[in-house]
Parts: C-alpha cells; structure tokens; sequence
DNA sequence: ACCATGACGTTTC
DNA sequence: CGAAACGCCATGG
C-alpha cells in the first residue's frame, strides 16, 4: 500500500497530486468544510473523489498540517474518522471549530460547506 | 498489460 | 436505513 520509504523519499519533490489536494485543504477556513468530490472537481477531476481521499491517507505527518477533519463525504459524514488517532479526534477538532456533529455527521452541512471551485478565487 | 485496492459518489433495492 | 453494484482513476505488485 504505502511506498517504500526510501521511495517516497525520492519522489517527494513531486507528489503533485497528493501536494494540490493538501494545498486545498490548507485553504479551508477555519469552521468551514468540504467534501472529497468537491476538491476533485476544483483540480478537474471530478470524478477522482476516491484519489482526494487517497491523497489524505498520505496527509499524516506532512508539513505544514493538512486539517484533514474538515474534509467530509458528501453527506456530511465523517468518513475519514477511522483514520484518525484516536477515531474520535475528528468529531472533536469539528466541534471545537464550532460545528455540530450528530451520528457521525455535520449539521447544517450545506450552510458550513465550502466549495473551492466557488469560494476560491486563484 | 492485468489485477487489486481504496478517507468517494450515485443509483437501486 | 443499510447494503450492494457500478463507475472512476492513480498507484503498486
């Protein structure tokens, strides 16, 4: 699953993938969020949702942090929470933003959601 | 080139 | 509501 190391190592200059997607995430606002698909559709390739959340398999451990909390399905579901450390952190750093979460998902999603590809101006 | 693997998304049952 | 079937596509073996 995860490169070798030593691989990883070389190649870090590029990561372009991996990189972009960690560049948008930086960009969500603080008590704000986002969904996998709508960060695939803003580097047009809206239908790689799946390669977006691959990217932040490799967000641990990465410099700056990537707030990968605020990235969400697009139900608002916390998807990702199984990949965190501990699980329940992701639900926390949420509620800590100010944002509500009941069975595992965002309320009022649509109203905290943030679109990169409208709120975002390059 | 083929096959398996996903922090996804949509549709259908 | 949950489960499953597809579609999608980058990476790795």
């Amino acid at each position: 699953m995860q490169k070798s190391l030593n691989k990883m190592v070389k190649e870090n200059k590029d990561d372009s993938f991996f990189e972009m997607v960690h560049e948008v995430v930086r960009l969500v606002p603080y008590g704000r969020v986002t969904s996998y698909g709508a960060i695939a559709a803003y580097l047009g390739a809206k239908r790689s949702a799946r390669m977006v959340g691959w990217a932040m398999n490799a967000s641990h451990g990465v410099n700056p942090p990537v707030p990968a909390h605020r990235v969400l399905n697009r139900n608002g579901l916390l998807s990702g929470m199984a990949h965190f450390n501990p699980p329940e952190l992701m639900q926390e750093l949420l509620e800590s933003e100010g944002l509500k979460v009941v069975e595992n998902q965002v309320q009022d999603f649509d109203q905290f959601f943030w679109d990169p590809a409208k709120e975002l101006i390059l």
